[in-house]
DNA sequence: ATTAAAAAAGAGCGAGCGCTCGTTTTTAAT
DNA sequence: ATTAAAAACGAGCGCTCGCTCTTTTTTAAT
Protein backbone atom coordinates (compact mmCIF):
# COMPACT_ATOMS: atom_id res chain seq x y z
CA UNK A 1 0.00 0.00 0.00
CA UNK A 2 1.36 3.33 -1.10
CA UNK A 3 0.61 5.98 1.64
CA UNK A 4 -2.80 7.15 3.59
CA UNK A 5 -3.20 11.01 4.11
CA UNK A 6 -6.16 11.60 6.71
CA UNK A 7 -6.03 15.30 6.17
CA UNK A 8 -8.21 14.64 2.68
CA UNK A 9 -10.94 12.78 4.27
CA UNK A 10 -14.38 14.94 4.29
CA UNK A 11 -15.17 15.50 7.79
CA UNK A 12 -19.04 14.80 8.68
CA UNK A 13 -20.02 18.37 8.56
CA UNK A 14 -18.76 19.27 5.68
CA UNK A 15 -20.47 16.60 3.88
CA UNK A 16 -23.57 17.10 5.71
CA UNK A 17 -23.43 21.13 4.43
CA UNK A 18 -23.43 20.01 0.86
CA UNK A 19 -25.71 17.54 1.01
CA UNK A 20 -28.50 17.87 -1.25
CA UNK A 21 -31.05 15.53 -0.34
CA UNK A 22 -31.92 17.73 2.68
CA UNK A 23 -35.57 18.75 4.25
CA UNK A 24 -37.78 20.14 1.74
CA UNK A 25 -35.21 19.73 -1.49
CA UNK A 26 -35.84 16.01 -0.68
CA UNK A 27 -38.88 15.95 -0.53
CA UNK A 28 -39.04 18.09 -4.02
CA UNK A 29 -37.08 15.72 -5.76
CA UNK A 30 -39.21 12.65 -4.65
CA UNK A 31 -42.15 14.62 -6.24
CA UNK A 32 -39.97 15.23 -9.46
CA UNK A 33 -39.11 11.78 -9.81
CA UNK A 34 -42.66 10.51 -9.64
CA UNK A 35 -45.47 13.18 -10.42
CA UNK A 36 -47.14 11.66 -12.83
CA UNK A 37 -47.82 9.12 -10.44
CA UNK A 38 -49.29 11.71 -8.25
CA UNK A 39 -52.79 13.40 -8.84
CA UNK A 40 -51.84 16.25 -6.93
CA UNK A 41 -50.65 18.51 -9.67
CA UNK A 42 -49.19 21.66 -7.80
CA UNK A 43 -45.52 20.88 -6.48
CA UNK A 44 -46.13 23.10 -2.97
CA UNK A 45 -49.04 21.07 -1.72
CA UNK A 46 -47.67 17.42 -2.85
CA UNK A 47 -44.33 18.58 -1.39
CA UNK A 48 -45.64 19.24 1.78
CA UNK A 49 -48.15 16.06 2.09
CA UNK A 50 -44.68 13.55 0.91
CA UNK A 51 -43.48 15.27 4.02
CA UNK A 52 -45.58 13.93 6.04
CA UNK A 53 -46.73 11.05 4.70
CA UNK A 54 -42.87 9.43 5.08
CA UNK A 55 -41.88 11.38 8.65
CA UNK A 56 -45.03 9.49 9.97
CA UNK A 57 -44.39 6.22 8.01
CA UNK A 58 -40.47 6.18 9.73
CA UNK A 59 -42.09 7.06 12.40
CA UNK A 60 -44.58 4.19 12.50
CA UNK A 61 -42.83 1.57 10.61
CA UNK A 62 -39.49 1.73 12.51
CA UNK A 63 -41.62 0.75 15.92
CA UNK A 64 -43.94 -2.11 14.32
CA UNK A 65 -42.76 -2.61 10.52
CA UNK A 66 -44.36 -1.36 7.36
CA UNK A 67 -46.99 -4.20 6.88
CA UNK A 68 -48.31 -3.75 10.52
CA UNK A 69 -48.85 0.13 9.72
CA UNK A 70 -52.56 0.97 8.70
CA UNK A 71 -53.49 3.26 6.48
CA UNK A 72 -56.05 4.85 9.05
CA UNK A 73 -53.08 4.95 11.74
CA UNK A 74 -50.98 6.88 9.16
CA UNK A 75 -54.00 9.28 8.65
CA UNK A 76 -53.74 10.29 12.54
CA UNK A 77 -49.99 10.66 12.06
CA UNK A 78 -49.90 12.90 9.18
CA UNK A 79 -53.21 15.04 9.81
CA UNK A 80 -54.59 14.17 6.68
CA UNK A 81 -57.56 12.31 5.42
CA UNK A 82 -57.26 9.07 3.76
CA UNK A 83 -58.34 10.75 0.23
CA UNK A 84 -55.81 13.33 1.33
CA UNK A 85 -52.94 10.65 1.18
CA UNK A 86 -54.20 8.71 -2.06
CA UNK A 87 -53.96 11.87 -3.57
CA UNK A 88 -50.18 11.87 -3.09
CA UNK A 89 -49.04 8.36 -3.64
CA UNK A 90 -50.62 5.48 -5.59
CA UNK A 91 -50.35 2.65 -2.98
CA UNK A 92 -49.18 1.91 0.63
CA UNK A 93 -46.67 -0.68 -1.87
CA UNK A 94 -45.63 2.92 -3.62
CA UNK A 95 -44.06 4.44 -0.43
CA UNK A 96 -41.65 1.59 0.11
CA UNK A 97 -40.64 1.51 -3.40
CA UNK A 98 -39.84 5.46 -3.76
CA UNK A 99 -38.31 4.42 -0.24
CA UNK A 100 -35.82 2.31 -2.28
CA UNK A 101 -35.32 4.26 -5.06
CA UNK A 102 -34.04 7.30 -3.07
CA UNK A 103 -31.51 4.59 -1.08
CA UNK A 104 -30.43 3.38 -4.73
CA UNK A 105 -29.87 7.07 -6.24
CA UNK A 106 -27.50 8.16 -2.78
CA UNK A 107 -25.48 5.09 -2.32
CA UNK A 108 -24.85 5.26 -6.33
CA UNK A 109 -24.16 8.96 -6.57
CA UNK A 110 -21.13 8.02 -3.80
CA UNK A 111 -19.35 5.53 -5.42
CA UNK A 112 -19.48 6.83 -8.83
CA UNK A 113 -18.56 9.85 -7.38
CA UNK A 114 -15.78 8.50 -5.66
CA UNK A 115 -14.35 6.26 -8.34
CA UNK A 116 -13.61 9.36 -10.34
CA UNK A 117 -10.56 9.84 -7.57
CA UNK A 118 -6.89 9.01 -9.63
CA UNK A 119 -5.63 8.10 -5.93
CA UNK A 120 -7.29 4.84 -4.84
CA UNK A 121 -6.77 5.37 -1.11
CA UNK A 122 -8.69 8.39 -1.14
CA UNK A 123 -11.26 6.60 -3.31
CA UNK A 124 -11.86 3.36 -1.24
CA UNK A 125 -12.23 6.17 2.06
CA UNK A 126 -14.64 8.29 0.01
CA UNK A 127 -17.01 5.43 -0.23
CA UNK A 128 -16.46 4.12 3.21
CA UNK A 129 -16.84 7.64 4.99
CA UNK A 130 -19.05 9.09 2.65
CA UNK A 131 -21.32 5.79 2.93
CA UNK A 132 -21.30 6.24 6.85
CA UNK A 133 -22.54 10.19 6.28
CA UNK A 134 -24.89 9.68 3.62
CA UNK A 135 -26.15 6.79 6.27
CA UNK A 136 -26.75 8.74 9.29
CA UNK A 137 -28.13 11.98 7.39
CA UNK A 138 -30.38 9.59 5.88
CA UNK A 139 -31.14 6.89 8.37
CA UNK A 140 -34.39 6.60 8.21
CA UNK A 141 -34.43 5.88 4.71
CA UNK A 142 -31.68 3.33 4.52
CA UNK A 143 -33.16 1.51 7.87
CA UNK A 144 -36.56 0.88 6.22
CA UNK A 145 -35.14 -0.44 3.45
CA UNK A 146 -32.82 -2.92 5.39
CA UNK A 147 -35.69 -4.15 7.41
CA UNK A 148 -38.78 -4.22 5.02
CA UNK A 149 -36.79 -5.33 1.38
CA UNK A 150 -38.77 -8.77 1.93
CA UNK A 151 -42.27 -6.66 1.79
CA UNK A 152 -41.29 -4.97 -1.52
CA UNK A 153 -42.35 -6.58 -4.73
CA UNK A 154 -40.15 -9.58 -6.35
CA UNK A 155 -38.54 -7.25 -8.74
CA UNK A 156 -37.78 -3.93 -6.39
CA UNK A 157 -36.53 -6.86 -3.86
CA UNK A 158 -33.53 -7.80 -6.59
CA UNK A 159 -33.01 -4.06 -7.05
CA UNK A 160 -32.32 -3.33 -3.38
CA UNK A 161 -30.03 -6.21 -3.25
CA UNK A 162 -28.06 -4.88 -6.26
CA UNK A 163 -27.63 -1.86 -4.63
CA UNK A 164 -25.38 -3.63 -1.18
CA UNK A 165 -23.65 -6.19 -3.86
CA UNK A 166 -22.38 -2.85 -5.90
CA UNK A 167 -20.94 -1.54 -2.81
CA UNK A 168 -19.15 -4.88 -1.73
CA UNK A 169 -17.75 -5.49 -5.20
CA UNK A 170 -16.49 -2.10 -5.92
CA UNK A 171 -14.69 -2.30 -2.49
CA UNK A 172 -13.54 -5.46 -2.84
CA UNK A 173 -11.40 -4.29 -6.30
CA UNK A 174 -10.17 -1.49 -4.83
CA UNK A 175 -8.68 -3.50 -1.83
CA UNK A 176 -7.22 -5.43 -4.20
CA UNK A 177 -5.53 -2.57 -6.09
CA UNK A 178 -4.14 -0.91 -3.40
CA UNK A 179 -2.76 -3.87 -1.04
CA UNK A 180 0.66 -5.12 -1.33
CA UNK A 181 0.84 -7.70 1.12
CA UNK A 182 1.25 -10.72 -0.61
CA UNK A 183 -0.68 -13.30 2.13
CA UNK A 184 -3.74 -11.50 1.27
CA UNK A 185 -5.88 -13.22 -1.67
CA UNK A 186 -9.57 -12.57 -3.33
CA UNK A 187 -10.94 -14.23 -0.31
CA UNK A 188 -9.72 -12.04 2.31
CA UNK A 189 -10.50 -8.93 0.02
CA UNK A 190 -14.49 -10.00 0.09
CA UNK A 191 -14.07 -10.70 3.45
CA UNK A 192 -12.69 -6.59 4.44
CA UNK A 193 -15.39 -5.78 2.22
CA UNK A 194 -18.27 -7.39 4.03
CA UNK A 195 -16.79 -6.45 6.93
CA UNK A 196 -16.69 -2.86 5.78
CA UNK A 197 -20.12 -2.89 4.62
CA UNK A 198 -21.43 -4.75 7.71
CA UNK A 199 -19.87 -2.20 10.27
CA UNK A 200 -21.50 0.92 8.20
CA UNK A 201 -24.89 -1.01 8.61
CA UNK A 202 -24.75 -1.35 12.35
CA UNK A 203 -24.30 2.47 12.59
CA UNK A 204 -27.48 3.13 10.82
CA UNK A 205 -29.08 0.08 12.47
CA UNK A 206 -28.54 0.44 15.88
CA UNK A 207 -27.97 4.17 15.75
CA UNK A 208 -29.48 4.77 19.71
CA UNK A 209 -26.46 2.93 20.22
CA UNK A 210 -24.53 6.12 19.05
CA UNK A 211 -26.75 9.28 19.32
CA UNK A 212 -25.77 9.92 22.47
CA UNK A 213 -21.89 8.44 22.67
CA UNK A 214 -18.90 9.39 22.90
CA UNK A 215 -17.79 7.99 19.31
CA UNK A 216 -18.70 10.64 17.08
CA UNK A 217 -19.50 9.80 13.76
CA UNK A 218 -16.30 10.81 12.26
CA UNK A 219 -14.49 9.09 14.80
CA UNK A 220 -16.78 5.74 13.43
CA UNK A 221 -15.19 6.34 10.39
CA UNK A 222 -11.91 6.33 11.22
CA UNK A 223 -11.99 3.34 13.42
CA UNK A 224 -13.49 1.27 10.31
CA UNK A 225 -11.07 2.67 8.45
CA UNK A 226 -7.99 1.65 10.81
CA UNK A 227 -9.62 -1.61 10.90
CA UNK A 228 -9.44 -1.95 6.72
CA UNK A 229 -6.00 -1.63 7.11
CA UNK A 230 -4.90 -3.94 10.06
CA UNK A 231 -7.19 -6.38 8.75
CA UNK A 232 -5.14 -6.23 5.88
CA UNK A 233 -1.29 -5.64 7.59
CA UNK A 234 -2.41 -9.23 9.62
CA UNK B 1 -2.12 -10.33 25.47
CA UNK B 2 -0.37 -13.23 27.39
CA UNK B 3 -1.09 -16.28 24.83
CA UNK B 4 -3.02 -17.83 21.77
CA UNK B 5 -3.56 -21.22 21.19
CA UNK B 6 -5.53 -22.19 18.40
CA UNK B 7 -5.45 -25.69 18.50
CA UNK B 8 -7.65 -25.56 21.88
CA UNK B 9 -10.46 -24.03 20.12
CA UNK B 10 -13.37 -26.19 19.21
CA UNK B 11 -14.19 -26.72 15.68
CA UNK B 12 -17.44 -26.86 13.96
CA UNK B 13 -18.15 -30.77 13.26
CA UNK B 14 -17.07 -31.31 17.37
CA UNK B 15 -19.43 -28.64 18.56
CA UNK B 16 -22.18 -29.77 15.81
CA UNK B 17 -21.97 -33.35 17.07
CA UNK B 18 -22.54 -32.41 20.97
CA UNK B 19 -25.14 -29.66 20.14
CA UNK B 20 -28.38 -30.25 21.82
CA UNK B 21 -30.71 -28.44 20.14
CA UNK B 22 -31.29 -30.30 17.37
CA UNK B 23 -33.63 -32.49 15.18
CA UNK B 24 -36.62 -34.14 17.17
CA UNK B 25 -35.02 -33.52 20.39
CA UNK B 26 -35.18 -29.52 19.77
CA UNK B 27 -39.27 -29.49 19.45
CA UNK B 28 -39.04 -32.15 22.18
CA UNK B 29 -37.87 -29.31 24.38
CA UNK B 30 -40.19 -26.88 22.93
CA UNK B 31 -43.29 -28.57 23.68
CA UNK B 32 -41.39 -29.69 27.26
CA UNK B 33 -41.39 -25.63 27.77
CA UNK B 34 -44.86 -24.55 26.92
CA UNK B 35 -46.79 -27.92 27.44
CA UNK B 36 -49.13 -25.98 29.86
CA UNK B 37 -49.81 -23.62 26.92
CA UNK B 38 -50.52 -26.80 24.41
CA UNK B 39 -53.72 -28.57 24.17
CA UNK B 40 -52.37 -31.60 22.38
CA UNK B 41 -51.77 -34.03 25.19
CA UNK B 42 -49.22 -36.49 23.90
CA UNK B 43 -45.75 -35.21 23.35
CA UNK B 44 -45.61 -37.67 20.13
CA UNK B 45 -48.75 -35.70 18.59
CA UNK B 46 -47.10 -32.03 20.03
CA UNK B 47 -43.97 -32.76 19.03
CA UNK B 48 -44.37 -33.72 15.49
CA UNK B 49 -46.86 -30.72 14.69
CA UNK B 50 -44.35 -27.96 16.34
CA UNK B 51 -41.86 -29.00 14.13
CA UNK B 52 -44.03 -28.60 10.82
CA UNK B 53 -44.89 -25.54 12.34
CA UNK B 54 -42.32 -23.72 13.11
CA UNK B 55 -40.07 -24.97 9.88
CA UNK B 56 -43.19 -23.98 8.05
CA UNK B 57 -42.72 -20.25 9.61
CA UNK B 58 -39.51 -20.21 9.17
CA UNK B 59 -39.75 -21.10 5.64
CA UNK B 60 -42.18 -18.83 4.45
CA UNK B 61 -41.70 -15.58 6.60
CA UNK B 62 -37.92 -14.84 5.66
CA UNK B 63 -39.32 -14.57 2.34
CA UNK B 64 -42.22 -12.29 3.13
CA UNK B 65 -42.03 -11.59 7.11
CA UNK B 66 -44.10 -12.72 10.06
CA UNK B 67 -47.02 -10.40 10.13
CA UNK B 68 -47.79 -10.93 6.32
CA UNK B 69 -47.63 -14.93 6.81
CA UNK B 70 -51.27 -15.68 7.38
CA UNK B 71 -52.27 -18.65 8.68
CA UNK B 72 -54.10 -20.67 5.97
CA UNK B 73 -50.96 -20.14 3.97
CA UNK B 74 -49.35 -21.99 7.07
CA UNK B 75 -52.28 -24.37 7.04
CA UNK B 76 -51.21 -25.47 3.38
CA UNK B 77 -47.66 -25.40 4.07
CA UNK B 78 -47.82 -27.43 7.49
CA UNK B 79 -50.51 -30.12 5.86
CA UNK B 80 -52.38 -29.37 8.92
CA UNK B 81 -56.05 -27.62 9.48
CA UNK B 82 -56.44 -24.66 11.32
CA UNK B 83 -57.78 -26.56 14.36
CA UNK B 84 -54.86 -28.68 14.35
CA UNK B 85 -52.71 -25.51 14.16
CA UNK B 86 -54.47 -24.20 17.25
CA UNK B 87 -54.27 -27.23 19.45
CA UNK B 88 -50.45 -26.93 19.24
CA UNK B 89 -50.02 -23.34 19.67
CA UNK B 90 -51.52 -20.58 21.90
CA UNK B 91 -51.82 -17.86 19.32
CA UNK B 92 -49.46 -16.53 16.18
CA UNK B 93 -47.88 -14.17 18.43
CA UNK B 94 -47.09 -17.07 20.69
CA UNK B 95 -45.04 -18.53 17.47
CA UNK B 96 -42.62 -15.69 17.79
CA UNK B 97 -42.33 -15.81 21.55
CA UNK B 98 -40.96 -19.21 21.49
CA UNK B 99 -38.42 -18.50 19.00
CA UNK B 100 -36.89 -16.08 20.93
CA UNK B 101 -37.03 -18.10 24.00
CA UNK B 102 -35.41 -20.54 22.75
CA UNK B 103 -32.77 -18.29 21.20
CA UNK B 104 -32.22 -16.68 24.58
CA UNK B 105 -31.87 -19.91 26.27
CA UNK B 106 -29.17 -21.24 23.47
CA UNK B 107 -27.45 -17.51 23.84
CA UNK B 108 -27.02 -17.62 27.55
CA UNK B 109 -25.74 -21.18 28.09
CA UNK B 110 -22.82 -20.39 25.74
CA UNK B 111 -21.97 -17.36 27.63
CA UNK B 112 -22.38 -18.97 30.71
CA UNK B 113 -20.29 -21.90 29.40
CA UNK B 114 -17.30 -19.49 28.18
CA UNK B 115 -17.39 -17.96 31.53
CA UNK B 116 -16.19 -21.02 33.82
CA UNK B 117 -13.03 -21.15 31.96
CA UNK B 118 -10.00 -20.00 33.68
CA UNK B 119 -8.05 -18.69 30.83
CA UNK B 120 -9.35 -15.41 29.60
CA UNK B 121 -8.19 -15.83 25.90
CA UNK B 122 -9.81 -19.22 25.81
CA UNK B 123 -13.67 -17.73 27.44
CA UNK B 124 -12.89 -15.14 24.48
CA UNK B 125 -12.81 -17.17 21.84
CA UNK B 126 -15.43 -19.31 22.91
CA UNK B 127 -17.58 -17.06 22.93
CA UNK B 128 -17.17 -16.00 19.76
CA UNK B 129 -16.72 -19.29 17.98
CA UNK B 130 -19.61 -20.96 19.45
CA UNK B 131 -21.30 -18.01 18.91
CA UNK B 132 -20.92 -18.61 14.94
CA UNK B 133 -21.55 -21.94 15.42
CA UNK B 134 -24.58 -22.58 16.91
CA UNK B 135 -26.11 -19.27 14.92
CA UNK B 136 -25.61 -21.44 11.75
CA UNK B 137 -27.34 -24.50 13.46
CA UNK B 138 -29.98 -22.56 14.10
CA UNK B 139 -30.14 -19.90 11.53
CA UNK B 140 -33.51 -19.72 10.89
CA UNK B 141 -34.20 -19.37 14.67
CA UNK B 142 -31.93 -16.43 14.79
CA UNK B 143 -32.52 -15.31 11.44
CA UNK B 144 -36.00 -14.98 12.41
CA UNK B 145 -35.63 -13.38 16.06
CA UNK B 146 -33.29 -10.53 14.34
CA UNK B 147 -35.95 -9.40 11.77
CA UNK B 148 -39.31 -10.02 13.62
CA UNK B 149 -38.36 -8.68 17.57
CA UNK B 150 -40.59 -5.44 16.44
CA UNK B 151 -43.60 -7.60 16.07
CA UNK B 152 -43.24 -9.28 19.56
CA UNK B 153 -45.54 -7.50 22.20
CA UNK B 154 -43.19 -4.61 24.31
CA UNK B 155 -41.79 -7.03 27.24
CA UNK B 156 -40.63 -9.86 24.77
CA UNK B 157 -38.78 -7.11 22.77
CA UNK B 158 -37.00 -5.89 25.98
CA UNK B 159 -36.09 -9.41 26.42
CA UNK B 160 -35.03 -9.77 23.00
CA UNK B 161 -32.55 -6.75 23.26
CA UNK B 162 -31.24 -7.93 26.46
CA UNK B 163 -29.87 -10.71 24.63
CA UNK B 164 -27.63 -8.80 22.82
CA UNK B 165 -26.56 -6.40 25.15
CA UNK B 166 -25.48 -9.46 27.55
CA UNK B 167 -23.29 -10.67 24.40
CA UNK B 168 -21.90 -7.39 23.91
CA UNK B 169 -21.14 -6.51 27.23
CA UNK B 170 -19.43 -9.61 28.35
CA UNK B 171 -17.04 -9.43 25.07
CA UNK B 172 -16.54 -5.94 26.02
CA UNK B 173 -15.35 -6.78 29.75
CA UNK B 174 -13.30 -9.87 28.62
CA UNK B 175 -11.47 -7.59 25.93
CA UNK B 176 -10.41 -5.18 28.58
CA UNK B 177 -8.93 -7.74 31.07
CA UNK B 178 -6.96 -9.83 28.21
CA UNK B 179 -5.82 -6.62 26.81
CA UNK B 180 -2.23 -4.59 27.89
CA UNK B 181 -1.78 -2.29 25.29
CA UNK B 182 -2.12 0.69 26.58
CA UNK B 183 -3.23 3.02 23.53
CA UNK B 184 -6.70 1.03 24.09
CA UNK B 185 -9.32 2.44 26.32
CA UNK B 186 -12.84 1.32 27.19
CA UNK B 187 -14.41 2.63 24.04
CA UNK B 188 -11.87 1.00 22.16
CA UNK B 189 -13.36 -2.70 23.62
CA UNK B 190 -16.90 -1.37 23.08
CA UNK B 191 -16.08 -0.58 19.41
CA UNK B 192 -14.78 -3.85 19.11
CA UNK B 193 -17.08 -6.06 21.28
CA UNK B 194 -20.10 -4.52 18.39
CA UNK B 195 -17.83 -5.16 15.41
CA UNK B 196 -17.58 -8.54 16.86
CA UNK B 197 -21.66 -8.96 17.18
CA UNK B 198 -22.19 -7.81 13.35
CA UNK B 199 -19.90 -9.97 12.29
CA UNK B 200 -21.37 -13.25 13.76
CA UNK B 201 -24.71 -11.09 12.65
CA UNK B 202 -23.26 -10.83 9.53
CA UNK B 203 -22.75 -14.69 9.17
CA UNK B 204 -26.84 -15.46 9.77
CA UNK B 205 -28.31 -12.98 8.24
CA UNK B 206 -26.73 -13.25 4.91
CA UNK B 207 -25.87 -17.22 4.97
CA UNK B 208 -26.69 -17.48 1.34
CA UNK B 209 -23.01 -16.00 0.53
CA UNK B 210 -21.35 -18.80 2.47
CA UNK B 211 -23.64 -21.60 1.97
CA UNK B 212 -21.36 -22.81 -0.96
CA UNK B 213 -18.43 -20.75 -0.43
CA UNK B 214 -14.72 -21.81 -0.03
CA UNK B 215 -15.02 -19.54 3.78
CA UNK B 216 -15.92 -22.67 6.08
CA UNK B 217 -16.94 -21.59 9.01
CA UNK B 218 -14.66 -22.64 11.28
CA UNK B 219 -12.64 -20.53 8.92
CA UNK B 220 -14.93 -17.72 9.16
CA UNK B 221 -14.78 -17.90 13.38
CA UNK B 222 -10.80 -17.71 12.62
CA UNK B 223 -10.80 -14.70 10.39
CA UNK B 224 -12.88 -12.64 13.06
CA UNK B 225 -11.18 -13.86 16.07
CA UNK B 226 -7.94 -12.39 13.99
CA UNK B 227 -9.41 -9.64 13.19
CA UNK B 228 -10.24 -8.62 16.61
CA UNK B 229 -6.39 -9.01 17.84
CA UNK B 230 -5.72 -6.96 14.87
CA UNK B 231 -7.89 -4.30 16.11
CA UNK B 232 -6.80 -4.73 19.44
CA UNK B 233 -2.71 -3.85 18.14
CA UNK B 234 -4.22 -0.82 16.65
C1' DA C 1 -64.65 -55.53 17.92
C1' DT C 2 -65.87 -51.95 21.07
C1' DT C 3 -65.50 -47.58 22.87
C1' DA C 4 -64.13 -43.43 25.14
C1' DA C 5 -60.70 -40.02 24.68
C1' DA C 6 -57.69 -37.40 21.84
C1' DA C 7 -56.61 -35.17 17.58
C1' DA C 8 -57.80 -33.10 13.18
C1' DA C 9 -60.83 -30.79 10.42
C1' DG C 10 -62.71 -26.50 8.26
C1' DA C 11 -66.81 -23.42 7.84
C1' DG C 12 -67.98 -19.30 9.89
C1' DC C 13 -67.41 -14.99 13.03
C1' DG C 14 -66.34 -10.21 13.88
C1' DA C 15 -62.76 -7.05 13.11
C1' DG C 16 -59.77 -4.43 10.51
C1' DC C 17 -57.49 -3.99 6.09
C1' DG C 18 -56.31 -1.11 1.55
C1' DC C 19 -58.58 1.66 -1.34
C1' DT C 20 -62.51 4.41 -3.91
C1' DC C 21 -65.49 8.04 -4.94
C1' DG C 22 -69.16 11.45 -4.31
C1' DT C 23 -69.08 15.55 -1.55
C1' DT C 24 -67.23 19.63 0.78
C1' DT C 25 -63.67 22.97 1.50
C1' DT C 26 -59.82 25.65 0.03
C1' DT C 27 -57.15 28.04 -3.26
C1' DA C 28 -56.01 31.66 -6.33
C1' DA C 29 -56.87 34.07 -10.68
C1' DT C 30 -60.05 37.56 -12.12
C1' DA D 1 -66.68 39.41 -4.66
C1' DT D 2 -66.98 35.72 -7.97
C1' DT D 3 -65.92 31.42 -9.64
C1' DA D 4 -63.81 27.41 -11.58
C1' DA D 5 -60.21 24.27 -10.50
C1' DA D 6 -57.64 21.84 -7.09
C1' DA D 7 -57.23 19.68 -2.74
C1' DA D 8 -59.09 17.44 1.29
C1' DC D 9 -62.43 14.73 3.28
C1' DG D 10 -64.30 10.27 5.22
C1' DA D 11 -68.07 6.84 4.96
C1' DG D 12 -68.42 2.72 2.73
C1' DC D 13 -66.93 -1.42 -0.32
C1' DG D 14 -65.11 -5.99 -0.88
C1' DC D 15 -61.87 -8.77 1.09
C1' DT D 16 -58.67 -11.22 4.20
C1' DC D 17 -57.26 -11.62 8.72
C1' DG D 18 -56.69 -14.40 13.37
C1' DC D 19 -59.26 -17.33 15.76
C1' DT D 20 -63.37 -20.43 17.54
C1' DC D 21 -66.29 -24.24 17.84
C1' DT D 22 -68.97 -28.03 16.35
C1' DT D 23 -68.32 -32.10 13.87
C1' DT D 24 -65.66 -35.95 12.08
C1' DT D 25 -61.77 -39.02 12.19
C1' DT D 26 -58.08 -41.37 14.46
C1' DT D 27 -55.93 -43.51 18.29
C1' DA D 28 -55.14 -47.01 21.57
C1' DA D 29 -56.63 -49.53 25.67
C1' DT D 30 -59.70 -53.23 26.51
Amino acid sequence: MTSRDPSTIMKFDDYKANFPYRGKSLYNRLFTLHCENIKTKKPVFAVNNLEKIFKATFKISSKIGFHEMSLRVLCRETGLSMGGIYSCIESKEMIAIMIKDMVKMVSSEIIDNALMHNNKIQTLETIVAQHIFATELLQPWFYFLYFETRSLPPEHQKDSKTIELKITSTLESILSEIDDNDENDENKYRFIATMTLAMVQEHYLKNWKYKNSSLTIDKYADETLKLIYASLKN
